[in-house]
DNA sequence: AGCGAATCGGAACAGGGCGTCCGTTTGCGC
DNA sequence: GCGCAAACGGACGCCCTGTTCCGATTCGCT
């Protein structure tokens, strides 16, 4: 089965290699609001190139994230494995968060996603979400009025951090995600867990809301 | 003393009142990331009369906004004078957010002033809020490794929400700020306080983050 | 009413981004 | 090596957005 790449010639499939990982890094770094330009300068080709191996941006856009949304696939996959449900609900929510954190782009086609595309990918993952939820709650970890929904509100309020410059985001992400955690636990120790540490937070606004 | 409004015609004055009114309902409703020409049509005038009252969109910016800061000021000395810190902190973090949901542009405003103007305003308002903070530590309701910083954690978080479509944000934005405070407490109730109720959350998407 | 100056607003300018056309270059099978 | 189809990339058209120009209009004073 040769399949499409394979008898493409070996500029082309270079060329698309560059394209992809300029995409990557772009997207992750400033967004998705970036010049196609920008990508075509960084993976050294012209503008006609990109858009020959991808007809539009959104296409590019997709096909970036692809991998991103694969690897949420098997983060729910090794959270409904996990004999803790509690710790695979919030490895899970971790998992996510520290990608947006790092990923720019991420947050963004994530939430696009949550309307336009990846609809089956997404209804899937909606879905073993609500399970892994159930089994967090049935566990008593889980506070009770806990929705599947919240995901978005978890997952949105997450990306808003992504708005501070990558290094700060990190640390902030991590911060805010260890606060979420503690509040949504059924039975909150007191004292509560110590939070990681506090991090400048200078936004570089590249970004306009 | 007859200030410099009062001496100019009077369909200026009417002008930029209209425009005004347009750039806040625009603004809260989109964003900043609104084209000039629509507040200039929403206002019913030219995009050159628009530029005649400011010289530039930065300018209507900070104009639009001042009042929603002024608010902000005057939330804070509210809490200041609140004889319980705790209540006056909870406060201020709740009107703050409530505005955010409301006010689309709010936050994009907020998070720009954090970097460029409104320096001297953002200042004055973080010392009090590191004041308000350390009463509300020293009485033993906040916990301690909270740092004053943490309220850009808050507001980008809580901004990240604002991705909704307006109705949707208001209550996500409560459910949110409800984990987030029970998770800021010294000592957390067991069980904890029940939330707000959840809301479906279709981001309407005309934001690129 | 009449006049001058303040004000208005449509048209135009400048910059930048998306996507396309076309002459040129390059891989690769012979 | 050779030839041709595949692939390339610079230049182009189009649209959107911030901002300015200038002739037409309106206000307000006498």
């Amino acid at each position: 089965m040769t399949d499409e790449l394979s008898r493409k010639r070996a500029d082309a499939r270079r060329n698309r290699q560059l394209i992809t990982e300029a995409a990557r890094a772009t997207f992750a770094a400033h967004g998705l609001d970036v010049p196609m330009r920008a990508i075509a300068r960084r993976a050294g080709v012209g503008p006609a190139t990109l858009y020959r191996h991808f007809p539009t941006k959104e296409a590019l856009i997709a096909e970036t994230f692809a991998v991103q949304m694969g690897r949420c696939v098997a983060t729910l996959d090794a959270a409904l494995d996990d004999p803790d449900p509690w710790h695979g609900f919030c490895s899970v929510i971790e998992k996510v968060c520290e990608t947006q954190a790092v990923d720019r782009g991420f947050t963004a086609a994530l939430l696009d996603s949550m309307t336009t595309d990846y609809v089956r990918v997404r209804d899937h993952n909606a879905r073993r979400f609500a399970e892994l939820t159930r089994r967090a709650k049935e566990s008593g970890q889980l506070r009770q009025d806990f929705v599947p929904d919240d995901i978005k509100l978890l997952i949105m309020a997450n990306g808003g951090i992504g708005a501070a410059s990558p290094a700060a985001a990190r640390a902030a992400s991590r911060r805010l995600v260890a606060l979420l955690i503690q509040s949504l636990r059924a039975h909150p120790a007191d004292p509560p867990a110590p939070l990681p540490p506090p991090a400048p937070l200078d936004s570089h606004m590249d970004v306009k809301l």
